[in-house]
DNA sequence: GTTGATTTTTATGTATACAATCCTATTATG
DNA sequence: CATAATAGGATTGTATACATAAAAATCAAC
């Protein structure tokens, strides 16, 4: 049996309680984040065992859980491959995210604890280190870890649950809508802006500016979505130019 | 092999769809609606595999998706039991719904299509005869589809998969917590007032209508709080009376 | 040369066998 | 008699073998 990855005893670090299928989810997730594995890709349960060195067992748990999320498809009888979202799906779990984040950020200004808020803080440090350095996948992954942590302080294991499946697919929106191009994902200012709020138990300017957040995200897809129209009438604007003529 | 259940030709119904770990899902969930399954309960994973016929994968599967959906609980090598919420739990799952519910009402009052509304009237007329007849089980599970068809009408996918969790998880703490007395599950009037508020597109009233429906939700865990808060002093009183004496 | 049917191959779905872990009952010891 | 240690049994975790269904490739016919 050929291993290209011995998993048992990597990561020997700090948590240890990590179960098997948990490190190959994570790493099955980190990829598709970094678009080493994008959109569309299928995902092979044999091959995928052979580079984590488990059986397929291992390999479809991992693959159903990323199939609850939605960030892989699971087609049946047919395989696994990396979830594509249209713009239209993105648009619609950023709704879902909206209504989850306002719910999560009142809840915080409610009840988050001053030690709570300093690990937010440096949380949001990290994060702006990863994308000073160009980093981006492990940018948008702790950016992902920020929202995390606001939904964890929420107290509510149900919202937390949700959020989790949300910001997966978010990042991997992020991930396949953000082209090079627009390396203006400086998300942390806006991070600290909303630490400060809910420091301050301002509730309504932290759901604000919360909002004002999730638009940004939003005002990217649309920006997108004009791009990906226009590249389609190029393609097709010999055909329309017949049939117009 | 012992089988006392074949499933593989039981249910040659309309949908035919339905694979297999989706059957024993559905039929373990079921059970746990009905009670037939109470709180705690442990679910053996080969005692199951006999009673429906099938192997312990197609058991597995079926149980971590319970666990995903948290109605059972899996506990890492000592196998999965029934859930039983506390109080607190219920509460903040009970909250969620809000959130969920909220954004699920004012979407569907944009959206709804006339032909949906009808379809939504048949399921509570449904779900009335199920409690008229006695059958506890069933009209717990026909109001949940109420609202989970509710969700299906908002056309957010995400918010429909979030709700079908919640909607799990209430209805088994309305099972757990409706110990006969309180008969007064007549949630299906409710129903109908909503309906009647959606078909008019009256949006607000459509939400104070829902927001209403869930506080007789979490009243009742209120009455069932106090109660075993009650059990409990009465089963130690002697305890408190040698101390305060 | 293209289309359509048939075979071959590959991949997924399911069952089962083995390994590791946990629970329990028995025994030894203070 | 109570407690601790250990051995046995039972249950879960993982790997693998087999069954089944989809995809690919080969060949036939037009």
């Amino acid at each position: 049996m050929s291993r290209l990855t011995e998993i048992k005893k990597s990561d020997p670090k700090k948590g240890e309680k990590k179960t098997q299928d948990d490190i190959v989810y994570e790493h099955i997730f980190d990829a598709i984040l970094e678009q080493r594995l994008p959109p569309g890709t299928k995902l092979n349960e044999e091959s995928l065992g052979e580079i984590f060195g488990v059986s397929r067992t291992i390999i479809r748990r991992a693959l159903s859980r990323l199939g609850y999320e939605q960030v892989v498809v699971l087609r049946p009888n047919r395989g696994a491959v990396v979830a594509s979202p249209t713009i239209d799906e993105a648009r619609q779990i950023v709704f879902a995210r909206r209504v989850v984040e306002k719910a999560v950020t009142e809840l915080v200004c409610d009840n988050a604890e001053t030690a709570q808020i300093e690990q937010l803080k440096q949380l949001v440090r990290d994060e702006q280190a990863c994308f000073d350095r160009g980093d981006l996948g492990a940018g948008i992954r702790l950016s992902g870890e920020f929202h995390l942590y606001l939904a964890e302080m929420a107290k509510n294991p149900p919202l937390l649950s949700f959020q989790r499946s949300l910001v997966s697919l978010c990042s991997l929106i992020i991930a396949q809508f953000e082209k090079g191009e627009s390396k203006s994902h400086c998300s942390y200012d806006e991070h600290f802006e909303l630490i400060d709020a809910i420091a301050q138990r301002d509730k309504s300017k932290a759901v604000a500016l919360m909002m004002h957040h999730l638009d940004h995200i939003e005002h990217k897809l649309s920006l997108d979505d004009e791009a990906a129209d226009n590249d389609l009438k190029a393609i097709f604007s010999n055909v329309l130019g017949r049939k117009s003529s």
